[in-house]
RNA sequence: GUAGAUAUAGCUCAGCUGGUUAGAGCGUCGGAUUGUGAUUCCGAAGGUCGUGGGUUCGAGCCCCAUUAUUUACCCCA
């Protein structure tokens, strides 16, 4: 007998867990259908040829592959495995698992680019997979639950995403979060006012961490990178940005604008302008919780496709990575033959989500089984005679079961009060001789007697 | 890929400088109550101490290896 197991990095969920898993998804989606975003899933595999390249050399590296079926290696020569993995990997492999939501649905958009009404307005909830080391919050397998928007440049979408933020935030019942907003052609222009020093990627790279390993790391990091002091002194400037509170949202904007002088360069002074606009269409949307929605210079996000916009949203009170994140991107269905199609998007981790809401004991939703009414009985004519009871209870919108054995009551009861069903129907020869039966609310252990015929009536009522 | 931690009953964990028969709580099962759960009382079952080697008169404890899990870094939801 071998020790059952399941891969690294992967869960079961039992009943509980899917409930109150079905629960974030709920409100995830009631948000995206207010704002009119419309259901699309894609294939859990995707061919390698669509995946590779989209995210990155590490990216590539956390890749599932999945093996070619039959013979996988028919194709493979004595040179080949000489050569090492990346002369075999294309051979043995053509398929893979998605990595993100992003890029199968610029693959949709610019297959069914003939067929779509644009701007086109998606959303997908579904799993992922990455072959990341696991630890807090990452997961092998985790759901994302994606609304992205092609086809127009319109900042009210980056206002709306902003909105269903803060719309899912409050109905998950998480309020001490915040919503970090930046755009990238501030980076580039704070990058062009140090004067194009070194890699972009890298500056921004080490600018991104500068919430967690302050000024000194960042320093430390920049000298190691080949930058020079010059540009660390300058640097400096954000330190005292970052210190102007949270809802000052335009005085931000105003700040790193003299700071850097980006009104020289086209791409920061667009970037600031943009990032006012957002904030005015959200005033005008009657958006109040600015005190959640903070100018966050430092933030860089790492996927390079971003072209405007970004986001991250953290979790102040627990200790967890960023539960969602997106940004404008101006040529993601380039890659796919359908050039210049802007879009903006982001993603909801579900399963971060679901440890922070644990974390902080906001789950309400806690029921082993749906099952509100347990009709339990003592032999087989009992039993029988329970189950006309029984369809009428469904047919009325009660979930309800039979206790499939004649047990013991006692262990009947026990059945109920493990699973949480909250009412129990005692049906015992007795109640069938008179024609009724006796109904427990087990919270408070009260019991009534009621004619069968007025049992469904009686307990829609409550 | 780099570095650390952990592994003992179904679950969460004790187990002293190495010393007879490895413990607790919860859960499970049985009984007190052959027609009543949660509460109370009584009782029972359940462990080759992750695996393989080594040191020792003697190893759950020390050493080595291995596997699994987990945390941090890189990167990310």
């Amino acid at each position: 007998m071998q020790k059952p197991s399941i891969p690294k990095g992967t869960r079961d969920f039992g009943p509980a867990q899917v409930a109150r898993r079905q629960h974030i998804f709920n409100v995830i989606r009631r948000t995206f259908e207010s704002f009119g975003y419309a259901p699309l899933e894609t294939p859990t595999l995707e061919n390698l040829s669509v995946l590779t390249g989209k995210y990155g050399d590490e990216g590539d590296q956390l890749l599932f592959k999945v093996l070619n079926s039959g013979d996988f290696a028919k194709d493979v020569t004595a040179e080949d495995l000489a050569t090492g993995s990346k002369a075999l990997l294309p051979k043995v492999a053509e398929k893979g698992l998605r990595y993100d939501l992003t890029v199968p649905f610029a693959r949709y958009v610019a297959m069914n680019r003939g067929t779509l009404t644009f701007p086109f307005k998606r959303y997908q909830m579904q799993p992922v997979w990455r072959a990341d080391r696991p630890q807090r919050g990452r997961y092998r397998e985790f759901y994302q639950c994606d609304a992205d928007v092609v086809g127009t440049d319109s900042l009210l979408c980056e206002a709306e995403i902003v909105l269903m933020i803060a719309q899912v935030m409050n109905g998950l019942g998480l309020d001490d979060f915040t919503i970090k907003i930046n755009h990238r052609g501030v980076l580039r222009g704070m990058y062009e006012a140090l004067n194009s020093e070194g890699s972009e990627t890298d500056l921004l790279v080490t600018i991104d961490k500068f919430d967690k390993i302050g000024l000194d790391g960042m320093r430390k990091e920049l000298l190691e990178k080949g930058f020079s002091e010059s540009i660390i002194v300058k640097l400096a400037l954000l330190f005292g940005v970052s210190e102007v509170g949270a809802g000052q949202f335009i005085e931000k904007l105003n700040r790193i604008r003299r700071e850097f002088g980006l009104d020289d360069y086209v791409e920061g002074d667009r970037g600031l302008r943009e990032l006012a606009e957002v904030h005015d269409l959200l005033t005008a949307s009657g958006f109040k919780q600015f005190d959640r929605l903070e100018f966050d210079p430092t933030l860089a996000r790492g996927l390079s496709y971003y072209t405007g916009c970004i986001f991250e949203v953290k979790i102040n009170n627990v200790q967890m990575g960023s539960v969602s994140g997106g940004g404008r991107y101006d040529n993601l269905t380039g890659a796919f033959g359908l050039p210049g199609v802007s879009g903006v998007g982001f993603s909801f981790g579900v399963d971060r989500l679901y440890d922070c809401l644990e974390a902080l004991d906001l789950f309400t939703v806690t029921a082993e089984t749906p099952t509100r009414c347990l009709l339990t009985h003592f032999d087989a004519a009992s039993g029988r005679a329970a189950l006309p009871l029984l369809a009428q209870l469904r047919a009325a919108g009660i979930p309800s079961e039979l206790y499939p054995d004649a047990s013991k009551l006692q262990k009947q009861f026990k059945y109920a009060d493990a699973k949480g069903i909250p009412l129990v129907i005692i049906m015992g020869p007795e109640e069938v001789a008179a024609g009724v039966v006796k109904i427990k609310i087990m919270q408070t252990g009260v019991e009534r007697v009621l004619p069968v015929g007025e049992v469904v009536a009686g307990l829609t009522l409550e």
